[in-house]
DNA sequence: CGCGATCTTGAACTCTCTCAATTAATGTGG
DNA sequence: CCACATTAATTGAGAGAGTTCAAGATCGCG
């Protein structure tokens, strides 16, 4: 979703590591540039290490939320432990945002060191009350994120343990390719890759995220990586990092055209 | 969701059945009277009957939509046919927006005869850039719709079958009791109940509607009707009609606590 | 009253989960 | 810079749960 950037974020946060910098969202809106450095005022810059948690369920009312760099998750949780992880947030997204005096719904915890936007909910609400054109920009915002959360409901409920994973490759690659290419991990032994332009993606969270995210359990992810290796539909140099062999492959998989019956992948 | 009732619904529209209206959003908002007669004049009213569709996935700017009167489906589809269902909506509540331009994320089909208020998104657009109001209340609708998305994928992804049944029971008393109390079903015997006063939920939805919106199978669904009538948690005086006897334990089912181990439960 | 659609039930199968052990990666201190 | 400790990832074997396929019961509408 980043193709409507963050209400917040942009180049007034100091960018880490390869997280390209994405355009704010008054760049894209019809917040004219003097609103645009008033609402710069609200916001409250928030640094947080891998692993941190930002928002808790049920934390009163953590107001606006965005990514300026690093990358987020968002999960809930039943009172056995069993999680689900509802998304993951990139550089330049919208994380969450409270109606003032309610709770969080869901819990954000760092998957890398990661930077936020917060605006407070009441500051918020009056500058929305003042600017139409945040009405507006809000409306896509929540369509976009309506339209991902509910593409990922289908995921969840319907999808085969291939094709969740598939669809969750294709989703990293658009939302991610480029993050972490370079020297994100300090002491890579940088070896030369076969075929140097294959789309690649970096994965920043831990098989269990991933597991959690697709409603499934660490050693089945752990098993479809395997699988999906061995069909030589992409490669993984190491853990964290995947390279796409067969683009259209995986779109097929996560469109729910099975490349074969199961059976007959794995009897042969 | 009820509690922001609808952007374009409430008393201009005639009730149907015995879907109690629900108060218009502009009562709870802060737009001013004479706005929201100039909004509703934007308002087309659209009848559906039972099982048609007021919207395909892809169909290029369905609008804004909101619920007069009746039940509705939100649902995704793959290739194949496999069906998510991501919602279920009543009398009041939103159904989907869409930017102007954009296409339909998701199919819109009636559960039973329904009335849906229809604003085009141009309109609604150059509405909310006069209205302030509007962009507040759409953060509001926003926020709910996302936490009920979540809540659900939490649902999806984590749950057991009991479990999610559980759930959605209760989701449906906390939507839906009131409605189909009475003659909703002409030539109901009207039989006496046992025990009066045991909250009551009538589902309008299919078995096969309520699979596809827990992803499980039409069969399994019927098998946890039964598993639960068995434990005694409710009672199904026909299948649409669900009386639910012991309420705590839907409550500890769905919020994950296993009543016993389902071993115990099969073999006793 | 009868037919079609919906719902329920049964039995066999398959896939994922569970539990357990091994291997690989990470990062810490000597 | 390397050995060691810790965490993460992979792999294996077994079993349970939901699915699948098939048949029967029930509901509801004309």
């Amino acid at each position: 979703m980043g193709e409507f950037a963050t209400i917040a974020g942009g180049a007034a946060v100091p960018e880490r590591r390869q997280d390209r910098p994405r355009p704010g969202l008054f760049e894209h809106s019809s917040l004219e540039p003097e609103a645009q450095a008033r609402l710069r005022h609200l916001i409250r810059q928030v640094e947080l290490a891998k692993g941190e948690s930002a928002v808790l369920e049920g934390q009163k009312d953590p107001g606006l939320l965005t990514v300026a760099s690093g990358v987020l998750k968002l999960y809930k949780e039943l009172h056995d432990g069993r999680r689900q992880i509802t998304g993951f947030r990139f550089s330049g997204d919208l994380l969450t945002w409270s109606l003032p005096g309610r709770c969080a719904e869901v819990s954000v915890q760092a998957v890398t060191d990661a930077v936020l936007c917060h605006v407070d909910s009441h500051r918020f609400r009056e500058f929305s009350a003042a600017h139409p054109a945040i009405g507006c920009l809000f409306q896509d915002l929540a369509a976009a994120e309506s339209a991902k959360l509910q593409a990922h409901m289908l995921t969840l409920g319907r999808k085969a343990p291939m094709e969740k994973m598939a669809s969750f490759l294709l989703e990293m690659l658009r939302c991610n390719s480029g993050i972490g290419q370079g020297d994100d991990q300090v002491n890579l032994p940088q070896v030369n890759l076969p075929q140097v332009n294959l789309p690649q993606v970096y994965l920043p969270m831990t098989r269990n995220d991933i597991a959690d995210y697709l409603g499934l359990e660490t050693e089945t992810t752990s098993r479809i990586f395997t699988r999906l290796k061995e069909e030589g539909i992409l490669a993984l140099p190491r853990p964290n990092r995947v390279l796409v062999q067969d683009w259209p492959a995986l779109e097929r998989l996560a469109s729910g055209g099975a490349m074969r019956p199961f059976k007959a992948a794995c009897g042969t």
